[in-house]
DNA sequence: AAAACGGGGTT
DNA sequence: AACCCAGTTTT
C-alpha cells in the first residue's frame, strides 16, 4: 500500500485491510473482486492484484510456512527491490537494504552526492551505500530508522539539521549543502525541431548533418548551444548529450535525443529532412513528411537561430564541396 | 530510460 | 497547476 502512497493515507486503510484479511491464507482464498473492492480509492490497482496473486502463490507453495528466501520473494508479482528488503528485513531480519523516497534523500545528503537521483549511476550508488551501511543485527529497525529519519528530520524542505543524530558525519550539513541536495530532475520537455537535422544522400554515401551553420561536418550529436537552452542552464556540450539515431541511414525519420543539463532533461524530437543531391542545384529535392519540394522552395526554409536558410547554410556548401 | 499506473495531499 | 508520495512493471 505504501508504494507511491503517503503514510497518512495508508494508515487507516491498512487497518481495515488487515481486519478484512487477517491472514495470508484468508487473502489468498478471497475473490479478486473482493480484494479490489477493499482497495478502492487507493489507486494503483495492479498492486492489489499482484498482492492477491502473491498471496495465492505463497499459500499454494508453502502453506502457512512463509519463506524467508529472498529468491522466492523476488519472483513474486509486485515485489521489487524495495518490497524485498522491506519485508525480509523486518519480518526475518534478513540483511537487505531498503531504498525509497526518504532514504534516497538521507543518503544523498549524507554523502553530499549531487548526482541526479533518477540516473542509473545514482540508483546504483544509493543501493550500494545503503547495503554498505547495514548493521549486523536489527536490520529491519535500521531500515525503518533511515526512512523515519527522512520523514521527520531530514525532510525535503527545512531539514532539522541541528537536531539530526547524523549531523556530525553528514557531508551536506558540514558544508551547508542540505538545501542543494538531493538534485531532482525537472520534467522532461519535448520539442519539435524541424530543420536541425538532415540525412543527405549522394551516390553511395550518406551524410548526417546536425546543423547548417557551423561550417563543418559534424557528427549528429555534436552541435553548439541551442537557443532553447534556458539561460539558467549551462551550455550543452557534446558530453552532455546522448543520442540515438532511430532511422536507417538514408531514410527520412526522426531522431530522439536526450540532453542532460544540470537539472532539466530535454528530449528533442527532430524531424529529419532527406535530401538527394544533384549536380544541378535546381534538381535537389527533399522529402518532408512525404512532401517533395524543390531546392528553390527549400531556399526559403529557415535555419533556426541563423539568418541563413537551410539551402544556403547546408546544401550549397555541400554542393561546392562535392562538385 | 521513459512511460504508465491513481488517488490524495501540499505548495 | 504542478509536484510528490515507504515503487513496480511494461514499453
Amino acid at each position: 500500500m505504501l508504494q507511491q502512497t503517503t503514510v497518512a493515507t495508508v494508515t487507516p486503510r491498512f487497518a481495515e485491510f488487515i481486519s478484512r484479511f487477517p491472514t495470508l491464507r484468508s487473502l489468498a482464498e478471497a475473490d479478486e473482486q473482493v480484494v479490489l473492492k477493499s482497495w478502492e480509492g487507493l489507486g494503483y490497482y495492479s498492486r492489489a492484484r499482484n498482492l492477491h496473486r502473491a498471496a495465492k502463490i505463497l499459500t499454494e507453495q508453502f502453506g502457512d510456512d512463509i519463506p524467508d528466501d529472498p529468491a522466492v520473494w523476488a519472483d513474486l508479482p509486485g515485489v521489487g527491490r524495495y518490497i524485498l528488503g522491506a519485508v525480509l528485513s523486518q519480518a526475518f531480519d534478513r540483511r537487505l537494504p531498503v531504498v525509497e523516497a526518504n532514504t534516497r534523500r538521507v543518503l544523498a545528503r549524507l554523502g553530499a552526492n549531487r548526482t541526479e537521483l533518477t540516473t542509473p549511476e545514482m540508483q546504483k550508488w544509493l543501493w550500494q551505500t545503503a547495503t554498505d551501511m547495514l548493521p549486523r543485527q536489527h536490520i529491519g529497525d535500521f531500515n525503518q530508522a533511515m526512512m523515519e529519519l527522512g520523514a521527520t528530520v531530514c525532510t525535503v524542505r527545512e531539514p532539522d539539521c541541528p537536531n539530526c543524530p547524523l549531523r556530525a558525519s553528514c557531508q551536506s550539513f558540514l558544508n551547508g549543502l542540505q538545501n542543494e541536495i538531493p538534485v531532482i530532475a525537472g520534467k522532461t520537455v519535448t520539442e519539435q525541431v524541424l530543420e536541425a537535422c538532415a540525412v543527405i544522400r549522394w551516390k553511395n554515401r550518406v551524410f548526417l548533418r546536425q546543423r547548417g551553420d557551423t561550417g563543418r561536418w559534424a557528427k549528429m550529436w555534436e552541435f553548439p548551444t541551442r537557443e532553447y537552452a534556458r539561460p539558467a542552464d549551462p551550455v550543452a556540450v557534446a558530453s552532455d548529450l546522448t543520442g540515438e539515431l532511430k532511422m536507417p541511414p538514408g531514410e527520412t525519420g526522426s531522431v530522439l535525443m536526450t540532453l542532460r543539463y544540470s537539472v532539466t532533461r530535454f528530449r528533442i524530437q527532430m524531424t529529419c529532412v532527406e535530401i538527394t543531391l544533384s549536380e544541378n542545384p535546381a534538381d535537389a529535392v527533399y522529402d518532408d513528411n512525404g512532401r517533395w519540394v524543390s531546392l528553390e522552395e527549400l531556399s526559403a526554409y529557415p535555419v533556426r537561430s541563423s539568418q541563413r536558410t537551410l539551402a544556403e547554410a547546408l546544401i550549397r556548401p555541400l554542393q561546392r564541396e562535392l562538385f
